[in-house]
DNA sequence: ACCGTATGCTACATATTGCGTAGCATCAAG
DNA sequence: CTTGATGCTACGCAATATGTAGCATACGGT
């Protein structure tokens, strides 16, 4: 059963919309698989392939949850984002940009360490 | 050991900094913690009862990470923020105001349903 | 010296979750 | 009536998380 905001989640039981975001975004594979289909619908298989071939087991259970929360849907076309997936996955692109910065910065550390 | 950006993570050999990125916020209760932290720093104990009692073991491995990944320290006052701890945390407050508006959507999707 | 309390952290057994392979049912095209 | 693509499930094994207990250290008070 996956949680929606109101619902208790694991870790919080005030049902906290950021806490049930952050419950579902930290289970592997969540934020790969919205990262996947930022720019094209894909299919199943397709975004197995593009997940380094994450286990359809997981990929269906992920899908499921992203699709009871109204963040993914699927049609003909395969599996994309609805247009609340749209909004979360364009907030988390920022994080692109900031990532590479960090690893950069990081790389610094190893450097002067 | 903790994945740093360049190596390869869970889920992909490219090593990019997004991925790495995803590998540990994608780890459970890791972005639980850098929210936690948003405010002022925690002690060990402090920090597992703002977690809802998240188990030491958990915790302390988090932490390491964290640590390593230049995103959290530890001083006489506890665990806090880096400074890039902090720009990631800002980036991600910005999710608090969405996932309000996603919570909101979701209740209309059920009321019509 | 001794106690009470706080700190960060580890051990260990159990429970949950994820993984990888294989393969099923359905459908459309040749 | 085969071939290839689809979405998806079964199942056995491995990795990860959980929860309880407790250790070692440091501090202040008596």
């Amino acid at each position: 059963m996956t949680a929606k905001p109101g619902q208790s989640v694991r870790g919080s039981s005030t049902g906290r919309p950021i806490m049930v975001l952050f419950d579902i975004l930290g289970q592997r594979w969540t934020l790969r698989i919205l990262w996947e289909l930022r720019h094209q619908r894909l299919t199943f298989r397709e975004l197995r392939t593009q997940c380094e071939n994450v286990s359809p087991t997981v990929l269906n259970t992920r899908l499921k949850s992203l699709r009871e929360l109204d963040l993914v849907d699927h049609d003909a076309d395969g599996y994309g984002h609805t247009s609340l997936g749209h909004e979360l996955t364009t907030q988390l692109a920022t994080l692109d940009g900031w990532s590479q910065k960090w690893a950069r910065s990081l790389e610094e550390v190893k450097e002067e360490g």
